[in-house]
DNA sequence: AATCGTCCAGAGTACACTGAA
DNA sequence: ATTCAGTGTACTCTGGACGAT
C-alpha cells in the first residue's frame, strides 16, 4: 500500500534542461534533495530526497520525536549544516512534502523483554538499527503517534477481512482441541464479513454462527497484539480461553447499541428480539440455552444502554474490545505473562485515549466511562457462561478444561 | 432496500466496485489473496494472490530460502504485517496450497556469454531480481565452481543456524502429522548449536533431543537441496521419510569418529559410550530403545572405525551427508522424481570431488571410498529401525505411513 | 482472460562511522 | 576513555505496472 503512485509529475519534471550534459550515457538527470539540496537518489516519502533526509525523517517519525531549535527556526538546511539543527531540518522535511504516513513499520519487532539488570556484555547484537522505541524511556507521553495509527489502521482491517466467499458455508465437522481451533480458526468458522445490521430476526442457527465467527474474530484480534507474541503458549490459551466470553459481549452489545435494535444484535445481520416470547428458548439443535430473561437480561439492558448514549466511534468499539481481552487479570498465568498483559493494558489503554477524538482534559472521563462498562461485561460472563455449552457451539472439545478456567477465573473475582 | 451500512468499519479493501450494473450474474470481481487477505488479481502458483504474495513466493522459491520465526511461528498473516514475518507469510503461502512446483525455473535462457575470457568485466549493471548464476550448462567452469562455493557455504550455513537462544527450551508438545513436521521444524525441535564433543555420557533425554534435533537439520538440507525444489510434495515427504534415518546414522558416526569417541556421539555435547553396559538399554520414559548391542553395534564400528581412519573434512562431511540422502533410490516415487534424484546425485557427486583437496587423480579413490561406506549405514539403518520408536522420539503421528515406507525400503533393498 | 516473468521506484536493513555526554 | 544514539552509504526486499505467452 505503499509505493504512493504520486508522482504523475514525474517524467518530464527536468524542465530544468540539463545545464551540462556530460558526455552521452550516464543522464540520471541528477535530482535534487528537497530538504537540502544534496544529490537525491529519487523520491522518499513523497518528495525528492538524499538518503541522509530519507533516513532522517524515519527515524524521526519511528520514534516521535519533537525537537526544539535554539534559533528561533531560522536555520538555513543545507547539505554542510543539515545536522546542525534537527528542529529546523525536521520542519523543512515537512514543509517540502515529506509524508509521515509513508513511513512503515514494517520488520521484526524489537526484542524487548530483558530488562533485568544486567549490564552483562553479552549484548546480543542482532536487532535492526532502530526500534529501541520503546524501552525503559518515557513510556507515558510520547509514543509514537504514528505507531498508533498503524494499529487501529490494522485492528480495522482484522474487522473487515474476509475469506473468500467460496469458503463461506465450509464447515468442519468434528471437534478439536482448543490449542488447534485457536492456531486453525478456519475449523470454527470462516471469515465471513461482519454485518451488525439487525435486518431480521436471528434463528438459531444465526446465534451460533455469529458465535463461532466471533471467535474467530476474537483469535485475529488476540494474535495481533504485539505484546502477547512472546508469551508462552500456555499462557496464550488460558487468556483466550478465559476472555472470549468478555470480548464477546463486548461485540454484541456495542453492535447492538450502534444498530440501535431492541435487543442483541449479531454480526450476520440478524437479531435477537428483548423483551419477545418467542425466542427460543432452550435445547436448541446445538444446545444453545442463553437465558436473556431475569438478571442477565437486565443486565444486558445496563450495558446496551450506556453505550447507546455514548455513541461510540469505531475506532473506540475497535481498541475497546482489545480493552476488554486485557481489562482483567488472567488467572494462573507466569508472572512474566502477567508483566506484559500490564504492559498491554496499559499501552492499548493509552491508545483508547488516542482515538478519542475531545480535548484533552474529556479524554479521561470518556475512557474511564468506557473503562467502567466493563464491570456490565464481566457480570454478564458470569451469569451467561454457565448457561452456554460452548463446547457444541464452538464445536471445541477441550472444554472441560476451557469451562474449568472460566469457571475459576469467575470464582475468584467473586471474592 | 436498506443500503448495508456494512462494516462498522469503512474504507480500505472495499471493492469500490463502481458501475458495477444490475445484471444478475453475481459479482465475481475482486478476489481476495489467500495468504493474506488483499486482494488478489487471480491465481498465482495455483491459488488466488495478491501481487506481493505472488512475488515473496517467486523470490523465496528462487532462492530457496529458509526462514526463521521469531515468534514460535504463530504470526498472523494479513495485510498490513504480512512482511513482519517471512517466515509465518512463506509458511502460509504453502499452507494455502501455493505450488513450488509452478515457479517457473528460470528465465528463458541466458546467452551466458561464454568466451568472456575476462573475469573482471565487471558489468554489475542491472542488478535483475532474477539472479542469474545457476544455468548447469556445461563447462563455464568458473561461473559453474562460484555455485558450488556457494553451495557449500550454504550448506555450512545450515549446520551453524541456530534459533535465538531464547527458543532452545522451548517443545511443542502434542503430535504433527509428517508433513507438518517438515514444513514446520520448530514443533520437532529447536535449532540448537551443533557440539559433537563428546563431553560427557549422554542421558536418554539427550538422545531424543540429539536425534530431534537432527531431523530439523535434515530437513533444513533437504530443503536446500536445488534439484529438489521441482519435486511433488508427496514425493518429496516420501523422500524425507526413507531418508533420515541414513541420514542420521551419518552424522552419528562421522561425529563420532571427529570426537573420536568411543561410542555413539550426539550433537549436543553428549555421547553413548559402546560397550558400556550400563546404557540405558529399553523403555526410556520415552520409549526409546537402541538396541546397540550385538549386530548392530558391530555395524556402527563397520562405519565409524573407517570414518575415522579417513579424517574427513568438514566440506566432506557436509557434502557427504547430502550424498547419504540421495545415495539409494526412494521406492515409489514417480518417474520423474527418480529421474530428479539421480540428476541431484550426479551433482553432488561432483561436488563432492569438488571439495575434496586432493590431486585430481586421488579425488575418484576417496569419492568412491566414502560412497562405500553407504552400504554400512544402510545396514544400520535397517538394523535399528525397528527399535526406534520414531513416533515417540519425533511426536511425529503418520507413523504408521512412516515406518511402513521404511519398511517397503528395507525389503526392497534385500531382493 | 489468465497467469507466467520482469522491471524498478521506493520501501527497509546492516553497519561503519560521527560526535556529544 | 567509553558509551551509545544518531547519521548516511550500500546494499536487499517489496509490490504495482506491464510485457509475454
Ligand atoms: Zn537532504
Ligand atoms: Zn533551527
Ligand atoms: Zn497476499
Ligand atoms: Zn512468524
Amino acid at each position: 500500500y505503499n509505493h504512493r503512485v504520486v508522482d504523475s509529475i514525474s517524467s518530464s519534471t527536468a524542465s530544468t534542461s540539463s545545464s551540462s550534459p556530460t558526455r552521452g550515457t550516464p543522464i540520471r538527470k541528477s535530482l535534487q534533495c528537497a530538504v537540502c539540496g544534496d544529490v537525491a537518489l529519487g523520491k522518499h516519502y513523497g518528495v525528492n530526497a538524499c538518503n541522509g533526509c530519507k533516513g532522517f525523517f524515519r527515524r524521526s517519525i519511528w520514534k516521535n520525536r519533537t525537537y526544539a531549535c535554539r534559533h528561533g527556526g531560522k536555520c538555513l538546511v543545507a547539505k554542510e549544516q543539515r545536522n546542525a539543527c534537527r528542529s529546523c531540518r525536521l520542519t523543512r522535511c515537512l514543509d517540502v512534502g515529506m509524508n509521515p504516513r509513508a513511513v512503515q513499520g514494517d520488520t521484526v519487532e524489537d526484542p524487548e523483554w530483558d530488562e533485568e539488570a544486567m549490564p552483562e556484555t553479552l549484548s546480543i547484537s542482532t536487532q535492526t538499527d532502530a526500534l529501541k522505541v520503546k524501552k525503559k524511556s518515557h513510556t507515558s507521553l510520547f509514543t509514537l503517534d504514528i505507531k498508533k495509527e498503524q494499529i487501529i489502521d490494522n485492528l480495522r482491517a482484522i474487522y473487515a477481512r474476509t475469506d473468500p466467499e467460496e469458503f463461506w458455508k465450509l464447515t468442519y465437522p468434528g471437534t478439536y482441541d482448543f490449542r488447534y481451533a485457536f492456531h486453525n480458526t478456519k475449523v470454527v468458522s470462516p471469515r465471513t464479513p461482519l454485518t451488525p445490521t439487525a435486518e431480521r430476526i436471528a434463528t438459531l442457527n444465526d446465534v451460533v454462527a455469529d458465535f463461532r465467527r466471533a471467535f474467530v474474530l476474537f483469535v485475529d484480534i488476540l494474535k495481533s497484539i504485539d505484546q502477547l507474541r512472546d508469551v508462552q503458549e500456555d499462557d496464550k490459551m488460558k487468556i483466550a480461553k478465559s476472555r472470549f466470553a468478555a470480548f464477546y459481549w463486548w461485540l454484541c452489545s456495542t453492535w447492538s447499541a450502534k444498530a440501535g435494535c431492541n435487543g442483541v444484535c449479531y454480526s450476520n445481520g440478524s437479531y435477537h428480539p428483548a423483551s419477545i416470547s418467542d425466542m427460543p428458548k432452550s435445547e436448541g439443535k446445538h444446545g444453545v440455552r442463553i437465558d436473556y430473561s431475569g438478571v442477565s437480561q437486565k443486565s444486558l439492558e445496563n450495558l446496551v444502554e450506556p453505550l447507546r448514549r455514548m455513541e461510540l466511534s469505531d475506532e473506540e468499539r475497535i481498541v475497546g474490545a482489545v480493552m476488554v481481552i486485557l481489562a482483567d487479570p488472567v488467572p494462573n498465568v507466569s508472572t512474566k505473562t502477567e508483566k506484559i498483559l500490564a504492559e498491554a493494558r496499559d499501552f492499548y489503554l493509552e491508545l483508547l485515549g488516542y482515538c478519542i477524538k475531545l480535548p484533552e482534559e474529556q479524554q479521561g472521563i470518556r475512557v474511564s466511562t468506557m473503562v467502567l462498562l466493563l464491570a456490565s461485561i464481566m457480570e454478564l460472563v458470569h451469569l451467561t457462561t454457565d448457561n452456554i455449552q460452548l463446547s457444541d457451539v464452538l464445536h471445541v472439545i477441550d472444554l472441560g478444561d476451557w469451562s474449568q478456567e472460566l469457571r475459576d477465573h469467575r470464582y475468584r473475582r467473586q471474592f
